[in-house]
DNA sequence: GCCAATTTGTGACGGACTGTAACAAGGCGT
DNA sequence: ACGCCTTGTTACAGTCCGTCACAAATTGGC
């Protein structure tokens, strides 16, 4: 499982190499491969099984998700097109990969991943960087759910999707929500009620507006970034902290 | 007292491939560089931080965190000796680096840890399976912070813990917890106060014992588990579960 | 297009965890 | 040994969110 944050626009980027020619893509990779499709509700792998294949998503959601003893669920992660999922060293899958949507995957064959991924200069970067990113937005996640109300954790999930199908990174006005409330909740560490609740909140503020049950628009961004409890980090270099020296030489 | 001698056998056993003649490791790789000592409570780097180095933690404990704006802090993770830290692509550190107790780190120029890696295909299959265990640590911390209640989340850290330090992957009868409550709250998703509550009840009820103020020793190790909310994982390989067939072909 | 099943929305209520605050226990330096 | 300061414990009132119950809105199947 690979991603959520800040690659939108990294996909992009690698999406649009896919002839032949060019220098080696993840995606190219994948290109030759059959494309496969599942109905919505249905699993591509279970947590548990043996782990022998790799999956880029083409089109539609997936949800990645863990299920505790008594049957809790914990979704970690939903992926979008450009997405690999089941990269690891595990013998087994750590999680369950299922549809959201009706979906279009590619398969590989673990071993040969491996083996092309070793073999190639221009593919190790590639596949380290996207671990990097699914790293940060596990962080990212862990940060949410550790802190943040229920109104801060469904704001983030807003603003975290609307930037993920955008190629500028820029939140889109119209937000497809393919997920249903209690993918939601399983995500966010809540309940479908509580979603519920803060989602007419939400409306009845003019923060957003529903359009239809899978897709809202936001209607004041700006609100709804500082309701997501996030610093719009200005990230300008200039040190904007005077951090104590670290060198101890 | 086992306490501090326990960790010390330990440690030694981490670090005894520093010799050249071997093939190369992760270890090795760092250990020519001079080692480099951080009080306790010292921040080794902030997040936001030009992240241009990677560093190899060879002695103590540091906490890794980030800070909400408001001040509300997560901890996404605490380093024990042999773990890495700092790596990632970005140009920035994404979190904070700080030292728990008395530390002793090697630092590694990112440029040339980046060659290294790149040119060695011993080293390459190690740091990928690092990012891996790191990845799936933080998806048992979503889950943890996602669902788990507070008894849960303390016996599972009181577990983690316990596991992390002993080469078998047997927990410890004596557990060494060298943060302090805040630490623990902030990486539970919890307050001290309900940290400090369900210690004293999991003490109570003769679950474990306290051994000074940073150790405790553990009296029940099953009821531990059980009350961690983890299934014991039989893991055996036959197929516990009927999975509905995958191939669409 | 119709009806059952699923999903979503809303309210009342309770409970787990929080937050404040007061106190106890260590740690550390003089 | 004595105080001071940090860290940990305990009690109690408050709150946010979960639980339960039911209604409304959609979806999907035929």
């Amino acid at each position: 499982m690979l991603s959520q944050d800040s690659i939108a626009a990294v996909n992009h980027f690698v999406r649009q190499v896919p002839c032949e020619a060019e220098r080696p893509t993840l995606q190219g990779l994948f290109s030759r491969q059959p494309i496969e499709k599942f109905e919505a509700g249905t699993a591509v792998f279970w947590e548990g099984d043996e782990a022998d294949h790799v999956f880029e998503v083409v089109e539609g959601v997936l949800r990645i998700y863990k299920i505790l003893g008594d049957g809790r669920r914990v979704i970690t992660g939903f992926m979008y097109p450009g997405d690999l999922i089941g990269v690891s060293l595990k013998d087994r899958y750590l999680y369950t990969a299922e549809a959201v949507t009706r979906i279009q995957v590619r398969r590989f064959a673990r071993q040969r991943f491996q083996e092309e991924i070793n073999r190639s200069p221009e593919l190790r970067p590639q596949l380290f960087a996207r671990l990097c990113d699914e790293m940060a937005a596990a962080q990212d996640q862990m940060v949410l759910l550790a802190r943040k109300s229920a109104e801060e954790r469904v704001c983030s999930f807003l603003l975290l999707i609307s930037r993920r199908l955008d190629r500028d990174g820029q939140a889109l006005r119209v937000v497809e929500v393919p997920m249903t409330r209690l993918d939601m909740a399983d995500y966010l560490g809540l309940t479908i009620e509580t979603v519920s609740r803060i989602m007419t909140r939400l409306t009845s503020r003019g923060v957003i507006s529903p359009s239809g049950r899978h897709a809202i628009i936001v209607r004041k961004s700006d609100k709804l970034t500082t309701l997501a409890g996030e610093v719009e980090a200005d990230h300008n270099p200039s040190a904007a902290y005077t951090h104590q020296a670290v060198w101890p030489n």
